[in-house]
DNA sequence: TCCTTCATTAGAACCGTTCTAATCTATTGA
DNA sequence: TCAATAGATTAGAACGGTTCTAATGAAGGA
């Protein structure tokens, strides 16, 4: 219930994550990690992510943020979402879900799966199988 | 039915497409129009047009392959198609479709709209309007 | 604690794309 | 047909996000 008591847990838990993966729970990893996976800011981008920390007084250099992102994506505590040419974006949702994107603000907001259906696909190309299936909802600003 | 005729169609028409477009139908864009509104070939990258056209001994710069295809892409001749961050494909398939990536191969293939069905969308956020949704089906190569 | 392995770093390199400003070409109207 | 002009093309530089390099630093096992 205190500050100290959540922030220990959240610590650990952080850890923990972090050892589970098998990925070394180092001081930069432990503080990006705590800065993801907080309830909100579920969309960034590298440079997101090195100025948030950096603006927190964590030091850690942009090299590191990208190692970790894909480091984090590879064990399945992140997920890339390609909506932009020349721009990554990670979301800390792993569920199964899809986006709307904002063209005009770059915004991306989440579409739980529940409420979007893809119906029966064609089979896939001889040779390959399915690994994932995205829905982009391209959305503007409407002219009013 | 000869060579000479259905050339001078696909030049003809060529310049028709641009000229409706509202485009000039300069010697660059008649050449690189001609290479892209074949019957095969759907999905390029700038590299690979212009690749192409030099390739077909036409004398273009890569900018102008840029500026063509962006153009082309305002004017709906293409579409642009983002799946890989840091390289941009546009397919001349303008019609309501979607894809299959290869992320091992990175090639593109078509899904066309009746064989997929994405179903009841939430309302888009506040303010915006759909313009487009994007299903892209990504598969890699089965291990077997 | 020492040693090995792995992580972090600053800065350079990279690569696809866009910009710049000089040159050239299609088009229009006389 | 021939300017005049608006628009297109160009080479090369610049740009921006990302990755690489090779040197330093930290974590964890013996």
């Amino acid at each position: 219930m205190s500050e100290k008591f959540s922030q220990k847990r959240t610590l650990s838990g952080v850890i923990a994550k972090l050892k589970t993966a098998g990925l070394r729970p180092t001081r930069q990893r432990i503080a990006l990690a705590k800065l993801l996976f907080e309830p909100n800011d579920r969309h960034v981008t590298a440079e997101d992510l090195h100025k948030k920390a950096i603006a927190a007084g964590i030091s850690v250099s942009l090299a590191t943020v990208y190692n970790t992102l894909h480091q984090f994506t590879q064990k399945d505590l992140l997920r890339e979402v390609v909506v932009e040419p020349g721009r990554s974006y990670f979301d800390t949702n792993t569920d199964d879900h899809h986006h709307f994107f904002n063209e005009n603000t770059g915004s991306l907001e989440d579409i739980p799966s529940d409420q979007i259906f893809v119906s029966a696909l064609p089979s896939a190309p001889l040779g390959t199988k399915v690994r994932r299936v995205d829905v982009i909802v391209r959305v503007e600003e409407a002219a009013d």
